[in-house]
DNA sequence: AGAGTAAATGCAACTGGTTGCAAGTAGGCG
DNA sequence: CGCCTACTTGCAACCAGTTGCATTTACTCT
């Protein structure tokens, strides 16, 4: 047995299949670093199984992120990215200038999400959330050349 | 003159020029109560002008986007929307089930904000989230159907 | 008013992602 | 073990949105 038994277990739980695909999929993404776009996921797939189709990257893709195995993030230029989400949460803070990305430690969106539910009512999903804006090395750039 | 008078100095004080085609998405986005896909724009301004192109509806949005004279919100199920947005920043909390949307109030997110920027010395853009989750209702049908 | 120029338009081709469908397959159950 | 069915797959067609390019147009400067 492979270190994915637990999300095999969870899968069938939850009514899906197991499928080589799937595992493909999986293994890729587990054992990336950090953030994949569907293409290189494909393209890894690809390497081990020519016939894979992208849509059925897609759709498991899908189906992991309902899960809350798989977190997907778009980072604002082209493609969305996926990444493994094992059990702390996190942010990712985006420079819309130099498109560097530093993490959020998830305490600072959990306490918007309390005041929330309290006052509204709504249970927010806060699970991975990409916020845009500009880094401190970006700002002082701009302040400079003014 | 319309009502636009200071959009258009805006425009222009941007290196921007305002044409007819600019000027028709406007007022359809200006009078419009709520959000609007830009298929909707698009239909909107065919009416009064044929020749336009979709492509330029998504130029246009896209440079009052960058003006922040718009906001364009992900809604999750197909199209992205358009909204005008005055001087009051807000935000929406969309259900996941329902697909019922409510209004946040900017301060929730500001206190935030301030509070990235002095630990982490990013500036974020907090003008307009739309943030997922299950609303009140929904939540409760949730549980008594356990 | 007229010339010059940077920005905008319309078109067509393209990209990332989704969907409907017929055929295939995982895994439960006897 | 072998049947059965719901889930999944690959394919092809499709959809929202983007991009490159040649042409046109709004605005500036004189």
């Amino acid at each position: 047995m492979g270190c994915e038994s637990e999300t095999i277990d969870l899968l069938r739980e939850t009514g899906h299949k197991m499928t080589p695909q799937r595992m493909m999929i999986l293994t890729s993404l587990r054992h990336a670093k950090g953030h994949m776009t569907a293409a290189e996921i494909f393209d890894r797939v690809k390497a081990e199984y020519p016939y894979v189709d992208i849509s059925t990257v897609y759709r498991t893709l899908g189906v992991l992120k309902d899960l809350h195995l798989i977190a997907e993030t778009d980072m604002g230029l082209g493609d969305a990215t996926f990444e493994w989400v094992g059990n702390e949460r996190h942010h990712h803070l985006i420079c819309r200038k130099c498109n560097h990305v530093t993490q959020l430690d998830h305490d600072y969106l959990a306490e918007v999400g309390a005041k929330i539910a309290k006052d509204m009512g709504f249970r927010a999903d806060l699970d991975h959330f990409a916020i845009f804006g500009l880094c401190a090395g970006c700002q002082k750039e701009l302040t400079a050349s003014k």
